[in-house]
DNA sequence: CTGTATGCAAATCATTTGCAGCTTA
DNA sequence: TAAGCTGCAAATGATTTGCATACAG
């Protein structure tokens, strides 16, 4: 573990040659796209597997980790240590998640501001990234 | 995989019995008080095992997991998929890990606040817990 | 065709567990 | 002493990797 670089989420991008749009890779779009919440390699594996009998779970791993390098999907890990899924664009890492159903939606977070400010002020820490989950209840779950 | 608990920052307090102050468990939490920064169980198996020669890294494990249910560790997970633990008292969750040196400040956040009127009043998420990570600079590294 | 991606099975690796012996209160 | 620990070694379980074959462009 590199302790100057604890967990800091990182932002790379491999020097991608030519990306395939395989019959898998798209499944497992379409699959996080429509489903907008986080979603484990096994449970994806699952669901696809029904649609696509010979659909490998090596498969459904290697998807995301080239998807994850791209910045279409973001990943979490789950209290019980898995790692899990979630479809999002680029721009956007402020997730709020809805503890009723799961849903994840982005959040804008221009207030991000007024607590950079107030860490530096208060206690000379000056703010490069942060990683923010916040859980609630959505409209839905209300 | 829960969705309904997708990864909510659950605080559970097991029906603590009796807790025998071990030779162990002194070290693991005398270490953590002292390092402040997000350490993996096999860094402090290490590090430990210097003057414990016959520590086990399962006793380390278990430790860590006690820690944890009592309030007194907090854990993130690495990108390379460890855990990581740190020592931090049972009020805050809520760090500022210095990307330089590792160190983790516990950070007082009045102005999330601000934030959870936000979100209900632009996208009418009711927010209830919320996991934060701040990276930056601390202040002896700016 | 040629470079990629996939399936399958075997290999990793962090974390957990069973159990007999050792400690703490 | 008795209830809790610990070390050790074996068991798990998620994720990764090697390789021969199957596709996409």
């Amino acid at each position: 573990m590199e302790a100057a670089e604890a967990g800091c989420p990182a932002r790379k991008w491999s020097l991608v040659k030519t990306m395939y749009a395989t019959t898998a890779r798209r499944a497992v779009v379409d699959l996080l796209k429509g489903e907008r919440r986080y979603l484990t390699a096994s449970t994806i594996f699952a669901l696809l597997k029904r649609d696509n009998p010979k659909l490998a779970l090596s498969t459904v791993y290697r998807t995301l980790e080239t998807l994850t390098e791209l910045g279409s999907v973001s990943s979490r890990t789950e209290p019980s240590g898995e790692a899990s899924f979630v479809y999002c664009n680029d721009e956007h890492h402020h997730h709020a998640i809805c503890t009723v159903c799961g849903h994840v939606d982005e959040v804008d977070c221009a207030a991000m501001e007024q607590f950079r400010a107030a860490l530096l002020a208060n206690q000379s820490f000056t703010l490069d990234e942060h990683s923010v989950e916040f859980y609630g209840r959505c409209t839905r779950c209300r």
